[in-house]
DNA sequence: GGTGTTACTGTACGGTGTAAAGTACGGAGT
DNA sequence: ACTCCGTACTTTACACCGTACAGTAACACC
């Protein structure tokens, strides 16, 4: 009569640790990770902040938490495909992951509690590199490397507040307003011949990237 | 009988914007970017918190400051060098900025005000690209895969608790600890094997994964 | 000597994370 | 049936945050 997640006599869905990250999460989609509070997170669960204090020691491991949620959304490098393939899918998914929850990319920096979805993310890759043949120092490097470009790139691309080339325009021109005409003619260039050419999309950029990384890669481990 | 920037008859040093920055640089160094409060930011310079708004409009244009005067300190691309060689120092520019103030990697995410020193420096490192030939696109692609590349190491590097490899062995027992032994075998294998080598720098891969970026890059430029 | 501007101070408000204590309730033991 | 106890929550309180708004001291100028 009554459902795993049981509801107690009382009408009452006691909280959960996965309620509590799921709430976070899309709370943290919907409003910003500044719109994830302690107090607000209660509210959209129907209970007292401090309530919260009862699942998780304190906003850190609840962070923590979401974070790992995030990591669980990647893919794991499929095995069997060549190592080309699998490192790009996974750096796609990564990229993908990371673009449906922009505040993620902020918070994997500075956390040192690492979940378990984390650990075995790093464990998969590592894996994946070892026995397409690399040796520990080549899977150092390439997991270095491409961690750093994917990383990298989410991060610089969230920074942008458009999406297309429609509003480039009114951005830019608002940016390099309160500045002489003509003092960064290379960045107007830039900006007028190509940022804003119809069908330009800055998101593009991120597999060019990725196959000049990839390319590169396979030059240093068979320098025909 | 007084300097330029005079001292009242009162014997008060005057705010002024400039010395308001210096000082919120020097909070963020020592504690971290939390450690940046207005309180004690107004504190540090024997003022109240609220004498800031009347230089700054919010916080966030203090924000805004701090990140452009880190900007200022990285040497723009040497002009007369081949590209190769400009965007190299550049790039170790950047990254010795972010390393010297590690709560700026952080920072840079969000801004959407771009001042003079972010400007300059873009311009110059378009200008730098184009000049040695870069059509428009090809510069696109090599900004957006260098600049992602570098901040996406800052990114990672700073989550890295450690410094050398002195500090990975108890860090890395520390965060397997809460998992079953050989739950993340690769992981392990490449903790006990590469990491913990006597001599292994994170900080070593840097330069590696940027020579292999600008190889590709310039294989793009000239396909032989 | 008044007047206005500049550069600050004081007070207050609504928000934050969280420590500490209090409370309602279901189940176990006798 | 009655007590007792652990679980899951609520209440209250504190220190800190950014900042709106009003007040004020010191100077520059007529």
């Amino acid at each position: 009569m009554s459902t795993a997640t049981t509801t107690r006599s009382h009408g009452r869905v006691p909280l959960t640790r996965d309620r509590v990250l799921q709430a976070a999460i899309q709370l943290a989609d919907r409003g910003g990770i500044e719109a994830l509070s302690m107090r607000k997170l209660g509210q959209a669960l129907g209970v007292e902040a401090m309530a919260l204090y009862y699942h998780f020691a304190n906003k850190e491991r609840v962070l923590d938490g979401i974070v790992d949620l995030v990591f669980g959304e990647i893919d794991l490098p499929q095995i069997g495909a060549d190592w080309k393939t699998a490192m790009r899918g996974r750096a796609i998914s990564v990229r993908d992951a990371l673009l449906r929850h922009r505040w993620a990319i902020g918070l994997m920096e500075s956390r040192t509690n690492p979940g378990p979805a984390n650990l075995q993310h790093h464990d998969a890759v590592i894996g994946c590199l070892r026995s397409a043949g690399f040796d520990m120092a080549m899977a150092a490097h390439a997991y270095s490397l491409l961690d750093a470009y994917i990383y990298g790139f989410a991060l610089t691309k969230m920074n942008l507040p458009f999406d297309t080339g429609d509003d480039v325009a009114e951005l830019a021109e608002s940016m390099l307003a309160p500045f002489p005409l003509g003092e960064y003619p290379n960045l107007a260039d830039f900006i007028t011949e190509h940022a804003m050419e119809p069908g330009y999309d800055y998101a593009d950029e991120f597999e060019y990237g990725l196959d000049v990384i990839l390319g590169g890669l396979e030059r240093e481990l068979d320098p025909a």
